[in-house]
DNA sequence: CTTGCATGTGCAT
DNA sequence: TGCACCTGCAAGT
């Protein structure tokens, strides 16, 4: 599950389920020491790209980062089921965190490093897109490879990419420094339009107007599709928009998707207008 | 029952 | 570039 929205759907649900209220904290798996923060008011999560942050009054910070297969459920409170490295409950939820790549505690200075170090996260207002695109055009990685460094654009993962990619009909091997300002900040806007429909929604849904931002106008004969993606996890399905076999491709050790007749530009044409709708 | 794969990252080679 | 790590689920034997 964990791009970028399902972090911060997860600090928001931290905020407004237990935020500003003492909280039981423990480790059913026993592999978090959780008796510092047993009984502390925990203040509020926080999410910057995929990383999860859990403030508590007393100044400790729990880090997390569900990695691949990590996952943080809330559920009303029973006996833990599997292996729950981390609970935090109120007496009516409980907060369960199964398979995370990184559970600990931080102090407010090992926290800020882990902010300095990321990336702009586009759906923080705080974001600065610029900075994802001084790394982007140093590096003849593919634009493909780049979208997946969370330096470049903090909490896209492989959904975003690949969707994001296609909506501009952009070729996924184009050199990080061929793109230019224009088509970055036409990438950059569709990131923060797809992923905050999906930290709303609580899904990825990219197929929500008819072509994606670059057709707004043109091309009338293609029916809304009721699709979800374009291209993730679709290889040697028809393209929704052109019929051609969508292909995959490993990229740095994770699988590409990408159709190969929509998407041969390597910049976005000029004089796009941003679509209204979201 | 076993194997492989997954919306991810860091470290060793 | 490859692999280890964490867990759950689907597909294969």
């Amino acid at each position: 599950m964990p791009e970028g929205h399902v972090i911060h759907r997860l600090a928001d649900a931290l905020t407004g389920t237990f935020g500003g209220r003492p909280v039981s904290v423990s480790s059913p798996q026993g592999r978090f020491d959780a008796a510092p923060l047993d009984g502390v008011v925990l203040e509020r999560g926080e999410a910057v790209g995929k990383h999860l942050f859990i403030d508590f009054a007393s100044g400790a910070v729990v880090h997390i980062h569900l990695g691949l297969i990590g996952k943080f459920t809330f559920e009303p409170v029973a006996a833990p089921r599997g292996q729950v490295r981390l609970r935090i409950d109120d007496g009516v939820t409980a907060a369960d965190l199964r398979g995370p790549q990184w559970c600990r505690t931080l102090t407010p200075a090992e926290r800020d490093a882990v902010v300095e170090a990321s990336g702009p996260d586009p759906l923080r207002d705080d974001a600065d897109p610029g900075k994802g695109y001084e790394r982007l055009r140093r590096s003849g990685r593919s634009i493909a490879a780049l979208l997946m460094d969370q330096r470049v654009a903090a909490g896209v993962g492989n959904i975003f990419r690949a969707e994001v990619l296609y909506r501009h009909r952009l070729n996924p091997s184009t050199p990080g420094n061929r793109i230019d300002r224009r088509t970055w900040e036409a990438i950059w806007a569709d990131l923060v339009d797809l992923m905050h429909y999906a930290v709303e929604h609580g899904r990825i849904d990219t197929v929500r107007d008819e072509h994606g931002p670059e057709a707004q106008g043109r091309d009338p004969r293609v029916d809304r599709h009721g699709g979800e993606v374009y291209v993730y996890r679709r290889a040697g399905q028809p393209c929704l928009v052109c019929g051609t076999s969508v292909r995959t491709r490993d990229v740095e050790g994770r699988n590409l998707y990408w159709c190969p007749r929509c998407q041969r530009r390597t910049k976005v044409p000029s004089g796009q207008r941003p679509r209204a709708d979201g």
